[in-house]
RNA sequence: GUGGCUGUAGUUCAGUUUGGUUAGAGCAUCGGUUUGUGGUACCGAGUGUCGUGGGUUCGAGUCCCAUCAGCCACCCCA
C-alpha cells in the first residue's frame, strides 16, 4: 500500500512547524496583550449545533461523522433508495467536524453562561474542517485563530479589533489592507432600492465587484430576480469612489430614508473616528461599501483583511459583529464581535514573500560525537551538565556509527557546535570542540565549552 | 456541485508528437575513497505493476475508452 493522506490535508515537517509556530506565537501574544483568554472546544460538535448556521452552501461543506456501530440500524431499504439525503444524513450521522470557531464558541457561551462574567473576551486557536474542493490557499483542514468579545455592545470593541489586526500584521511585517463595512448599511441599501428581501443575493453579488466588474454584478443581480429599477438605483453606489468621509456623506444622502442604514453609518463613523491611536504605516484601513461576506450571522460591522503583496487574492483574516448567535441556543440579547486569522493562508503569503525571520529555531546547539560505548558513557554526565546549564544538546545515540555519519548528522541538523570525544580526550579531560560554521577546533574542558556556547 | 490540466523511482521531471530491443536524468538516500572529522570532490549502489481496469495492435509508458487520484479555476470561503 502506498501511504497517503486525505485530499486537502497536509503533513508539517520540522521547518514548517517552526514557521507555523512563529505565526501562532505572534497571534497568541497579541491576543493576550489585548486581554483575551484561551478556550478550546472539541473537534466534533453535535450535528444540529452546526447545521443551518452558515447558509445552504455551508451545510454542504460540513464534514459529517458516521455514527458508530451499526449506523444503518432502523433504516429500511425504501428509505435508502428514495434517498432524501438530508433526512437520511440526520439519521446515520449525529456528529460533525467543526466548520469554524465562532458557532462552537456561541454554543460554549450559552452552555457555560453561569461561569462567565461578561463581557467575555476569548481567543481560540484550533483547526477547522471544510469539505470544499481544495485549491490554492484553500485546504480541507486549516487553523483559525479567533478572538471574540461577547456580551458587550460597545463599538470600542470594533476599534480594538482593528488595532489588534494591525498589531499582528505589523509584527509579522506583512503589509495588509483592512476593509470595513457594516451589514446595516447593506440592509439599508436593499431597503432603499425596494428589494429588502433579496438582501443576501444583493450582498453576495456586490461583493464580487472587483472580480467580475459592474456589468457582471448587474447581470448576477438580474439573474437573482432583482428588479431593473432597483439595479438602476444601485449604480451610483457601486460606482462611487472617494475618501472615507466622502463615502459616508454620500451614504447619508442615499440612505436618508432608512433607519437601519443610518444606524450603520453612525456605527462606522464612530469606528473611523477613534483609531487616531493609530494604524501602522504599512497597513491600510479602508471603508469598502462592496464588502459583504457570506456568513449569515453577521449583523453589524464586518471586516476582511487581504495581503497587500503576493499572489494570494483571498482573505487572510475576517470577522464581524453578530447580534444573536447565542439566541439559537437559548440565550438572546447577547451581542458579540470577533475576528479570525487564517494561519495557513498567512503562512503561504509569508512564505512567498520570504518574510519568515531567519532564526526562528530553537534546535540543538551542541552535539557529542563519540567512537563507542566507553566514550558515550564518559559523555553522559557531561551532557547532563551542559543541559543543566540550559544549552540544547544531544549525544549521537548509535555507538558504532562512523564519524562521517555523525558529522553529517550535525551538519544536516544545522547544529553549530560539536564535541568530539575519543580516548585522548578521555585521558586528558580536554575535549575536542569544533565550530561547525568556521571549521575551527580547539581542545578545551567542558566548563569552557559551556561558557563559549551559552 | 460545474469546468480545465496533470498522473513515469523517495522526490522533481525527461521519454508520449511519429507505438518498436533492457524506461532514463538531477536531487535525496545508502556505501566507499578516508577503521578520528560535516558542509565542496571522486567512485559505486538500490528502487518503478509508467495511477488503475479494459480495448486496438505482431508489439502500448506512447493510441482509444472507462475509472480513480492530484492540481488549478468557478461557487463559496480563512
Amino acid at each position: 500500500m502506498k501511504p497517503s493522506i486525505p485530499k486537502g490535508t497536509r503533513d508539517f515537517s520540522p521547518q514548517e512547524m517552526v514557521r507555523r509556530n512563529y505565526i501562532f506565537d505572534t497571534v497568541k501574544q497579541v491576543f493576550q496583550l489585548y486581554g483575551f483568554l484561551p478556550i478550546e472546544t472539541p473537534a466534533m460538535e453535535n450535528m444540529e449545533t452546526l447545521m443551518g448556521k452558515y447558509g445552504e452552501e455551508g451545510d454542504r461543506l460540513i464534514f459529517k461523522v458516521l455514527n458508530s456501530g451499526d449506523f444503518l440500524n432502523g433504516i429500511d431499504v425504501n428509505e435508502l433508495q428514495n434517498a432524501n439525503i438530508k433526512q437520511l444524513t440526520s439519521k446515520i450521522s449525529e456528529k460533525a467536524l467543526r466548520y469554524d470557531l465562532t458557532v462552537p464558541f456561541a454554543r460554549y457561551v450559552v452552555q457555560h453562561q453561569n461561569e462567565i462574567s461578561f463581557p467575555f473576551k476569548r481567543y481560540q486557536i484550533q483547526p477547522v474542517w471544510r469539505a470544499d474542493r481544495p485549491q490554492k490557499g484553500r485546504y480541507r483542514e486549516f487553523y483559525q485563530c479567533d478572538a471574540d468579545v461577547i456580551g458587550s455592545n460597545s463599538l470600542l470593541n470594533e476599534v480594538e479589533l482593528v488595532q489588534l489586526i494591525d498589531d499582528v500584521f505589523t509584527r509579522l511585517n506583512l503589509p495588509v489592507i483592512i476593509k470595513i463595512n457594516n451589514r446595516k448599511i447593506l440592509s439599508g441599501i436593499a431597503e432603499v432600492i425596494g428589494e429588502a428581501d433579496k438582501i443576501i443575493d444583493i450582498t453576495v453579488a456586490i461583493d464580487k465587484l472587483d472580480k467580475i466588474g459592474v456589468e457582471g454584478v448587474n447581470k448576477e443581480l438580474a439573474e437573482k430576480g432583482v428588479g431593473e429599477e432597483a439595479i438602476k438605483k444601485l449604480q451610483p453606489l457601486i460606482e462611487f469612489k472617494g475618501t472615507t468621509t466622502e463615502k459616508l456623506n454620500f451614504l447619508k444622502t442615499l440612505l436618508s430614508t432608512s433607519a437601519v442604514g443610518l444606524k450603520g453609518i453612525e456605527e462606522l463613523e464612530f469606528i473611523f473616528s477613534k483609531p487616531s491611536a493609530g494604524i501602522s504605516e504599512q497597513s491600510t484601513l479602508e471603508l469598502d461599501i462592496t464588502l459583504a461576506r457570506g456568513l449569515n450571522y453577521y449583523t453589524g460591522a464586518i471586516f476582511e483583511v487581504k495581503a497587500n503583496a503576493g499572489s494570494l487574492s483571498s482573505s487572510i483574516c475576517g470577522g464581524g459583529r453578530y447580534d444573536d448567535l447565542t439566541g439559537i441556543f437559548g440565550l438572546p440579547n447577547m451581542s458579540g464581535v470577533g475576528i479570525s486569522f487564517g494561519a495557513d493562508r498567512i503562512y503561504d503569503v509569508l512564505n512567498e514573500l520570504n518574510l519568515f525571520p531567519e532564526s526562528v529555531s530553537a534546535s540543538t546547539k551542541l552535539l557529542f560525537v563519540t567512537f563507542g560505548e566507553a566514550e558515550q558513557n564518559y559523555c553522559l554526565p557531561l551532557l547532563a551538565k551542559v543541559r543543566k546549564a540550559g544549552v540544547n544538546s544531544e549525544l549521537y545515540p548509535d555507538a558504532k556509527a562512523k564519524m562521517k555519519k555523525q558529522m553529517s548528522y550535525a551538519d544536516d541538523k544545522k547544529i553549530p557546535y560539536v564535541v568530539i570525544v575519543g580516548s585522548d580526550e578521555m585521558n586528558s579531560g580536554l575535549l575536542t570542540f569544533k565550530n561547525m560554521t568556521s571549521g575551527e577546533q580547539t581542545k578545551i574542558d567542558i566548563e569552557t565549552i559551556i561558557n563559549s556556547v551559552k
